[in-house]
DNA sequence: AACTATGGCGTACAATTGTCTGTCTGGCAA
DNA sequence: TTGCCAGACAGACAATTGTACGCCATAGTT
């Protein structure tokens, strides 16, 4: 599609806060990262510029504010990086991904429900 | 622990193959990568080189061919990857990424066979 | 002996990424 | 007024990353 250039991890982080947020300042923006993550307000800045410029987000000026909110799905950017993540990581194969999620990174109790929860329903779409 | 410098990706994905051999010369790796990654044997040689410097390698010498293998598990490194990545989309909760992989991204009636029977396990265990 | 393929090693180098310093402007409080 | 703050915009800059060239040595081939 758009082939748009690919974020870097930083630039998923500040993305990601943006959507959140649904349309915000730079301020905004800054603030809404949490306290022990130590980002200058220009860092925060020039992302927001990266990522307008690389047509992830569209900024509008509103008075002498630029107000940024999102051109692209987070469901697309979010499906690219997962995709190159499994393709590197574990070959292609999602399963192993999710082992690691389950068994290794221990999961709560109850995302475990909710999970089945996803899974049963998934089951039953299937099946009609 | 160790507090390795973090790999990129490219690094990230000659590691894997390095497990997946378990040991192996610079060529054997460079074969490992599929034909449609046209990648140089000399940039391979460069990852290695660097995942040894990091500390992720360890390399020895055999006559005059090195031979890389692995000095950190791949859990760790994929823990610490998962959990950036993690950190950095979600906010810090791995279910969201989970529903990603079970609802957004297709995940095959085998894999969720699969998936389901890992949950059960997992389950068993924690009622003793 | 000359040639070729394999591999080590050092080095280069452009692009990307993470972080900031400045500089200018328009409002708002003292 | 006189400043100070918010925020835009531009550009700096070092580190990292991706990619590769070139030189040298050795082992096997002709």
């Amino acid at each position: 599609m758009g082939e748009r250039p690919g974020l870097s991890k930083g630039e998923l982080e500040v993305a990601r806060l943006l959507w959140e947020l649904k349309s915000a300042t730079v301020r905004q923006v800054h603030e809404a990262f949490p306290p022990e993550r130590d980002i200058d307000f220009a860092t925060v800045q020039t992302y927001l510029r990266r990522l307008e410029s690389k047509g992830y987000l569209k900024g509008r000026m509103e008075g002498r504010t630029r107000i940024y909110s999102p051109r692209v799905q987070p469901r697309t950017v979010i499906r690219d990086t997962i995709d190159d993540l499994v393709e590197r990581l574990f070959g292609g194969e999602a399963l192993p991904l999710m082992r690691h999620l389950i068994e290794d990174r221990g999961i709560s109790p109850d995302d475990l429900a909710q999970l089945r929860a996803m899974i049963d329903r998934l089951e039953e779409d299937r099946h009609e």
